[in-house]
DNA sequence: CAGTTTGTTCATTATTTCTTGAACAAATAT
DNA sequence: ATATTTGTTCAAGAAATAATGAACAAACTG
């Protein structure tokens, strides 16, 4: 699980190592990701951006971590959505540029509304689907059971829908400006 | 992905059979556990359950639901272990049976406690090896780096300490009571 | 205590998910 | 226009995860 180029010293040179701390920065990461059920490429590409200061362009991504073009492309663009990377053109470099998002409330917020906020959607669709079915079941015992889940589930639904903003919210409340 | 033995109307005999609705709350649970990183079983199981008003045995499971006795196993004590179903021994009965827990409250702090804690738990360990490795780190602009980092990373950690608690008490705040 | 019933474990198998890399497209440079 | 650089897509392979079922253990039963 640690399998990168290190560098004992120096740094200067823009590519090519990682020192001691970064691999444990993106290694942490990886973990993360895992643990909310992301892809692990995921984990380590963030973890990279998020380690440096200057922006990196996708092939040093590729270097860096030892990962096909393949991941880094589709790696990159699932952070876009999810908003923990932001990417740059900067002018006279021909290479788009990725850095990451380091604002705590946006990578929250931006998680549960690609990862959430659909499936929540979703739930509201298959409640109504489930009404239907219940009502087109015979009354008896089983109809008014169907009546009563139902009505939890609903319940459930609009609970669930409040405490996403407030956990958007909680996210950035205390949140101290990190200097540059 | 719906393959189970339906029963068109009348429900008296116990086992053997499930009506549409129930499919289909079946189905939904299955789902919501595959969206938030659980066995698909998992979500069947307590799906079956939630549907049901009398505790179920683990045998009527495995048949009710097509799964083998194994996943239904593991499945259980899972569940157990997630707050979301409790067990009871029914006097006279050799079986254990089964219930869902259905305060969402109960579920969502279950879950947190299981799934969310224990990565906290060992992000502060991580944490602190990570401080030693950048200590380790001679002077220059990776230490510095290194040091923001961790800082950054030490107050998202705090933050998220402090978000889940507030998480499992909004969970329950406006829960209404259900009769059963 | 032999014979059931009930439930767990774990090696194998099946399924799902991720990664790779080669083929392609788009944009810029010569 | 042709060649080069940059990035995407997607089928095939690899890796991770879950499900199965047979062998086992434990607890009851007569």
């Amino acid at each position: 699980m640690t399998a990168y180029s290190i560098k004992s010293s120096n740094d200067s040179q823009r590519i090519a190592s990682l020192s001691e701390w970064e691999i444990a920065v993106i290694d942490l990461f990886l973990n993360a990701a895992l643990s909310v059920g992301l892809p692990k490429s995921l984990g380590q590409i963030y973890g990279l951006l998020f380690c440096r200061d200057e922006p990196l362009a996708m092939d040093e991504i590729t270097e860096l971590l030892s990962v096909s073009k393949g991941s880094a492309s589709q790696g990159l663009r699932s952070l876009r959505h999810l908003g923990a990377v932001n990417s740059q053109f900067l002018p006279g470099q021909r290479k788009e540029h990725f850095v990451a998002e380091i604002r705590l409330r946006k990578l929250v917020s931006g998680f549960l509304k690609e990862q959430a906020e659909p499936h929540l959607e979703k739930g509201k669709a298959r409640l109504s689907h489930l009404q239907a079915l219940v009502d087109a079941t015979e009354e008896g015992n089983s109809a008014e059971r169907g009546r009563r889940r139902t009505n939890i589930l609903a319940g459930w639904h609009r609970q669930v829908g409040k405490l996403l903003p407030l956990v958007k919210l909680i996210a950035g409340k205390t949140e101290r400006s990190h200097k540059r």
